[in-house]
DNA sequence: CGCGCGATTGAGTAATTTCAAATCTAGTGG
DNA sequence: CCACTAGATTTGAAATTACTCAATCGCGCG
């Protein structure tokens, strides 16, 4: 049991409980993975293969509009999952880039291999359920946080809820995230 | 077998297929109800009994600022499920209040008859991992526009995304939801 | 007719963007 | 140890976008 194992293990455990035949059994429907800095998971264009759980590093998924501006939906540090949720659910091409801010860890699945895990044990259907509901909790959040707040606001929110940001993402990307220029996050001096 | 029931039978079986039986069974879990216009289905500060399907009519979800003003999380056209999902999964106090906008036709369910209904009738359980999916998806769709587009183009995606919304819903509502004041809407004057 | 509500318009102000230039910083090679 | 470069960040100034507050318009309804 390697400690990628044992952390996805404790990650899924947070949802439901598992006896070690059931973690081996859905363990060996996912595939592990290092990913370099710079390395893309999905490529705009592309068709979507995997589901991954990032288990250590962090990536960023991120849309380019047609002036060639940058739009990052998602950072996902440890314990997240990533990948073009579209795309990849419906078998249509990414139209989001996600790409490796750092050596990355992750945990691939195949939509194939998670329906039918899910139809071969409940536990991970329940599991895939209680985890988008949270996600889905966390955009409406963040909807809110964009429709209700300026970019001062944005900017104090993101900073309480990832504290450690900072250290690890360049301010050009957490204003992308945000939805203002690097310019404005620039002037919001603070922290 | 009413309207109401068949609509809702069609609607869960856009995701899985349902013997009569089951579908006997799951409907006994949830409880239909009629709510007038300006009705309250959640009120912030109280705890959230349902997770609400609209079956006819329209709803919207919505949270108040300190200063007063109104932000717009959600509309439920038919068809479409509305709840304040944070507090109803967690059993904590509402942020949002829900209203009708028209007199409306609801299926309600608890969160103690939703997980004994997931654990009792795996189909459900895999109905609302794909309905929360899709739901995922949706909210990740307007986070990007809405850090991407300037206020006209929210607006035209919004309209071409609901086509019939101007006809039911005011425009100082559908600036709440843009995340735009309504007077700025009003000077975007077009369609 | 006149009230009430939603929508629009006007004018001034505030927030944000853009483009350009200056500064800072970390890593590299001499 | 230092100079140098590429990338990230900050700063400046003008233009644009959006907001606020106030007034007006339009229309359905009693």
């Amino acid at each position: 049991m390697t400690g990628i194992q044992a952390q996805f293990r404790a990650h899924i455990e947070q949802q439901v409980t598992l006896t070690n035949e059931e973690f081996d059994f859905l363990y060996t429907h996912f595939t592990e993975k290092k990913f370099h800095k710079h390395q893309y998971l999905v490529q705009e264009g592309n068709y979507v293969s995997h589901d991954y759980y990032i288990a250590q590093g962090l990536a960023k998924s991120s849309s380019t509009d047609d002036t060639g501006k940058e739009h990052i939906l998602q950072f996902a540090m440890g314990d997240a999952w990533i990948t073009d949720l579209q795309a990849f659910q419906l078998g249509t091409k990414a139209t989001l880039d996600i790409n490796c801010l750092e050596d990355t860890i992750a945990l691939m699945i195949t939509l194939e291999n998670r329906e039918k895990l899910c139809s071969d044990l409940g536990k991970m259907e329940k599991f895939f359920r209680k985890k988008t509901t949270e996600e889905s909790i966390n955009l409406q959040r963040r909807i809110l946080c964009l429709i209700s707040n300026n970019a001062r606001d944005r900017y104090e929110d993101l900073l309480e809820k990832y504290p450690g940001i900072l250290q690890r993402v360049s301010k050009a990307m957490i204003a992308s995230y945000l939805g203002v220029s690097r310019e404005t996050l620039s002037r919001l001096a603070l922290t």
